[in-house]
DNA sequence: AGCACGCCGACT
DNA sequence: GTCGGCGTGCTC
């Protein structure tokens, strides 16, 4: 009996973008499975490739008579679970990547962890799940949470309030029908959704299974790392992104031979070979951060979904704010709804919303980032030594310099965008990180009366110091974030009462719990309201409502100061109002107006060159061809248009729009199309592809 | 990707 | 006359 190897090459390229069919030597029957690295040989040379079986099959192929034997076993390659395989192929389609690409975003990084002291060693085998917190963790805990003695030794109970239990209790009684499934987990900040889900959890391990919990940032959301790991100790493999690429494959190797239980990390992690998986989590689902940025562009939420199919795995995507995506598909009953209406903590009540309108304030003469209002609760706030957050979205110190004389602005010279002044007196480009010393003159006529403009985190810092010169403040940005484990070094120094201020970007407001933050401060509410993008309303009713949600967590009431021009528009408003209702009406009426996702599908074309000319006979010719495949099945197509950022590191970039409300006809459309244009611009124009 | 075959310019 | 440029095409 013949057996014959569909195969997977290690190339990337499109002309060898499929599988490749080989006949098993006699030596290898039995050996392979999907999954296994494998040697053959390949092209006229016949020199040897590197493969991974995609599937065993009885019969050859149609078509095809002379068929060339698979060499041998590859022992340098880390063999794939099957359910990866799949996975990868799922991906191929899904996201029109290569197989090859796909198969390698899938695999771990089989890498030698390098040699270290005999001291260190030592510790990490005294005490194995230490090695696996994020460096300074160490399952310290944090301020006003209880410390864990014994935390090592296994799984310890927690009491679950009336809601918490019956969402878990729900899952259970799934669980034991044997029903797999999605569910939603709907909490309002502070409801105690890592404990819902840690009940989930134990349910699995309980039936000798295993789980993945995702997290959007592992070293901004320390906390909840540590917290799963009290809850489990040494059954937890925690992945973050300062393990070198050995120290990654180790825990991972720890998981597939079942010593750790679970796998805790950011969305590769979406991919931890485990030998039964059970559960992945997907925790503050609605980030950003699930959005894989490089190709292949998946989204981890579907990828954990599509997995989760595969091997007969269940799916909880958790959030207090879920994207419209998700909450769409809450809708059309694809997830299970469960929700949590009240804060955990005992006494713990939603944080009081105020709204400071920013055109009254100058009206009234302060020309202040800081409202009279918000000056006023902050000085409260440090004089009953309580904690604040104050939150700016734009790092630096001025948004921008510009020249009184002539009124321009300074520009990166690689991107089309003003560039960013900063405190150590450079101007930085956000977007390429080109940085120059600010001149003395302007560029462009000379004259000497240069000033920055608009406020970022540096400035707000200074003010806040100056204002407030009995608060210790802390600033924590892309910025002060940079080194190792700054980022939750400086959120733990807050947590333990080493500040009084905590300010900053996003990160501030990323899903931590300090529960001595009674106020927190969102010093300009709609910055992300003025980017053209179809989503900036979520983002902003998301990053509005999760800062919110800093204040109060403890036993003391919060408050939150909403600082806006637009205090009139419905994402401020319902976030004000912790409306999530409110929010996702007004929203889903927007998107299905618009035409945008989740009303229809959205495949985005990236165009990018060096050269302008090229770029732009590119995009006319590639929207030619993409709007005749468009047509026969009334698809929209739109552009080229230039890209909100038309240049970007020296790169031009222009876009091109197809929506349709089936995602397989827009695959099909793009599918159509590619081979044409790839034929008419081999590799002259860079080409990136979203789907939505 | 790599390696063949293939048809036009300046070299021992 | 031949050596070699890289355009096109194929690899189970």
């Amino acid at each position: 009996m013949r057996q014959y190897a569909d195969v997977i090459l290690s190339i990337e390229s499109r002309s060898v973008d499929r599988t490749f069919t080989y006949e098993v030597p006699e030596e290898l029957l039995g050996k392979l499975s999907p999954g296994t690295p494998v040697k053959v040989p390949f092209g006229n040379g016949g020199r040897l490739i590197t493969g991974y079986v995609a599937a065993l099959r009885e019969s050859a192929p149609e078509g095809i008579t002379e068929f060339r034997s698979i060499d041998s076993l590859s022992e340098k390659e880390v063999a794939a679970e099957a359910g990866l395989v799949a996975l990868a192929f799922w991906m191929h389609r899904h996201y029109g990547c290569m197989l090859s690409q796909a198969l390698k975003t899938v695999l771990p990084v089989k890498r030698k962890v390098r040699r270290r002291s005999r001291k260190a060693a030592a510790a990490e085998a005294a005490a194995p799940a230490e090695a696996a917190l994020p460096a300074a963790g160490n399952a310290a805990p944090a301020a006003g949470q209880e410390a864990a003695p014994g935390a090592h030794s296994g799984a310890r109970p927690v009491t679950l309030n009336e809601e918490q239990r019956r969402a878990a209790e729900a899952f259970h009684a799934d669980q034991e029908a044997g029903k797999q499934g999605a569910y939603f987990l709907f909490g309002i900040t502070g409801s105690g959704k890592t404990e819902v889900y840690a009940e989930m959890i134990r349910e699995i391990l309980r039936q000798g299974r295993q789980a993945i919990v995702l997290l959007p940032e592992i070293s901004l959301t320390f906390q909840t790392v540590e917290r799963l790991c009290r809850l489990f100790g040494d059954q937890i493999a925690v992945i973050h992104s300062r393990l070198s690429a050995g120290e990654k494959y180790e825990q991972y190797l720890r998981a597939r031979r079942g010593e750790a239980k679970i796998v805790v990390g950011p969305r590769s992690a979406v991919f931890a070979p485990l030998l039964r998986l059970g559960l992945i989590v997907i925790d503050e689902e609605h980030d950003s951060a699930y959005e894989n940025d490089t190709v292949p562009r998946y989204d981890t939420r579907d990828v954990a979904l599509r997995r989760a199919e595969i091997e007969g795995a269940s799916v909880v995507l958790c959030s207090a704010t879920p994207s419209v995506v998700s909450w769409d598909r809450v809708k059309k009953g694809q997830y299970r709804l469960l929700t949590l209406t009240r804060r955990a903590a005992a006494g713990a009540v939603p944080a009081s919303v105020e709204v400071v309108d920013l055109r009254k304030e100058l009206r009234a003469g302060n020309r202040s980032v800081f409202s009279r209002r918000l000056r006023e609760l902050i000085e409260d706030r440090l004089q009953r030594r309580e904690q604040i957050i104050l939150f700016m979205n734009r790092r630096g110190y001025s948004n921008f310099v510009s020249c009184r004389s002539c009124g321009n602005a300074i520009r990166c010279p690689h991107c089309d965008v003003t560039l960013t002044l900063h405190r150590d007196g450079t101007l930085r480009c956000h977007y390429c990180g080109y940085r120059i010393p600010v001149p003395k003159l302007c560029p462009d006529c000379g004259s000497p009366f240069l000033a920055g403009f608009g406020t970022g985190t540096q400035k707000l810092e200074m003010i806040t110091r100056k204002m407030f010169p009995e608060a210790r403040v802390v600033r924590l940005d892309s910025d002060t974030a940079s080194g190792k484990e700054a980022g939750s070094r400086i959120l733990r120094s807050f947590a333990d009462g080493e500040a009084d201020i905590l300010l900053g970007t996003q990160m501030v407001v990323k899903g931590h719990d300090f529960p001595r933050v009674t106020l927190v401060g969102i010093m300009a509410a709609d910055t992300e309201l003025y980017v053209s993008s179809y989503s900036s309303a979520e983002r902003t009713f998301q990053l509005l409502t999760q800062a919110a949600g800093r204040a109060g967590r403890g036993s003391r009431p919060g408050t939150v100061v909403v600082q806006t021009y637009r205090p009139d528009h419905y994402a401020v408003r319902a976030a004000a109002a912790q409306d999530y209702g409110m929010f996702i009406g007004e929203e889903s009426a927007y998107r299905e107006a618009g035409g945008y996702p989740p009303a229809v599908h959205l495949l985005s074309i990236e165009l990018s060159s060096k050269d302008e000319k090229l770029l732009a006979r590119a995009a006319d010719f590639y929207a030619h061809l993409l709007g005749q495949a468009a047509r026969p099945h009334g698809a929209l197509l739109i552009g080229p248009a230039d890209a909100a950022v038309y240049r970007l590191q020296d790169y031009f970039r222009k876009m091109i729009y197809v929506k349709h409300s089936s995602y397989d006809i827009l695959l099909c459309i793009k599918n159509q199309a590619e081979p044409a244009f790839r034929a008419a611009f081999p590799r002259e124009a860079g080409v990136l592809y979203d789907f939505r």
